[in-house]
DNA sequence: TATTTTCCCATAATTTACCATAAAATCCCA
DNA sequence: TGGGATTTTATGGTAAATTATGGGAAAATA
């Protein structure tokens, strides 16, 4: 499976138009089991509940194993009831353009407080969109924890122990 | 199989018309086997019972489905008649026309109380239509209770361990 | 024939498709 | 390896198509 990799910061036109990092193209084009020649590369945007302060975006083929699995949580439940809000009801189907851009309604950009840019960061099998200050700030509390962690902590502990919450 | 995603508030005109939003359209169509150039796509309309303060749209993929499982069911039985009052007789099949729109009689309107605008949201491989004050109580319910999970709780996480009623 | 429903036309606003260009990255070969 | 040639990227603008919505005429129904 291939995975987003990278960072970067990118304009956002009057139209909501942005472009997404080169590298990241590849990825959503080779994840769209649909795509041929001259056709758009899709991908789906989940903006999902109030908590998160970020767009997430998923492959069609990411999309599509969470589809799968909400298919098997019994109808009604709570569980599936709230998945299929959040990933089908508060979520944006779009397509990569002839120019490597997607469009960003104003109800997404509003959602994250994006305006004239917009930063991109890869998480493993999606990436995601936040507002630039909000996500600096986000990545200094994390570099805050890691400087109270001991001179030799490793983060790649967590890897092998993971005893964490 | 094709599936609904996305969410959007429409107006209601004083004949109970009202757009569906443009992407549902395509799946509608899609989903449609019947459908050819020029003739309007197909839907089921399901109000069913009280208890639910929706209208739930079934493509005719999906109605076929649905009556498929019906008739595996003993004749007589208790599930099967529920099932066939709810499906077939409290429902209504209509098409989209020409612009886009559907006509909401005002029997289903009232059922779900939508007078001026209805609030779409996709759900999986129907849609819903529900009366756009009551729909937002409700979600903010489930944010709610999002809301009172710990911190870090994903709704992800339904996926895997998924032990919930 | 009064009322309701369907069909057809109209239009403003939004969205998408298409074209253009400057800057940056990559290639290629002497 | 230097540096011009070519390709890719990031970004902007305009034209064309689509969407959401309204109104009246024609048709169906009661």
């Amino acid at each position: 499976m291939r995975r987003f990799r990278g960072e970067s910061l990118h304009k956002i036109d009057a139209k909501g138009r942005v472009s997404i990092p080169a590298l990241f193209r590849r990825v959503i084009q080779a994840c769209d089991p649909n795509w041929q020649e001259g056709l758009p590369p899709e991908l789906v945007i989940v903006y999902g509940d109030a908590r998160r302060p970020f767009l997430e975006c998923y492959t069609v083929e990411a999309i599509e194993e969470v589809d799968r699995k909400i298919d098997q949580l019994p109808r009604g439940s709570v569980g599936r009831k709230t998945l299929e809000r959040l990933f089908h009801g508060q979520s944006y189907p779009t397509s990569v353009d002839e120019t490597g851009r997607l469009v960003l309604p104003a109800k997404l950009r509003q959602k994250i407080a994006v305006e004239s840019e917009a930063y991109f960061i890869a998480a493993g099998d999606t990436f995601q969109i936040w507002n630039p200050g909000r996500y600096n700030e986000d990545q200094a509390k994390t570099e805050a924890w890691l400087s109270d962690q001991p001179d030799d902590f490793d983060p790649l502990s967590f890897l092998d122990g993971g005893q964490e919450g």
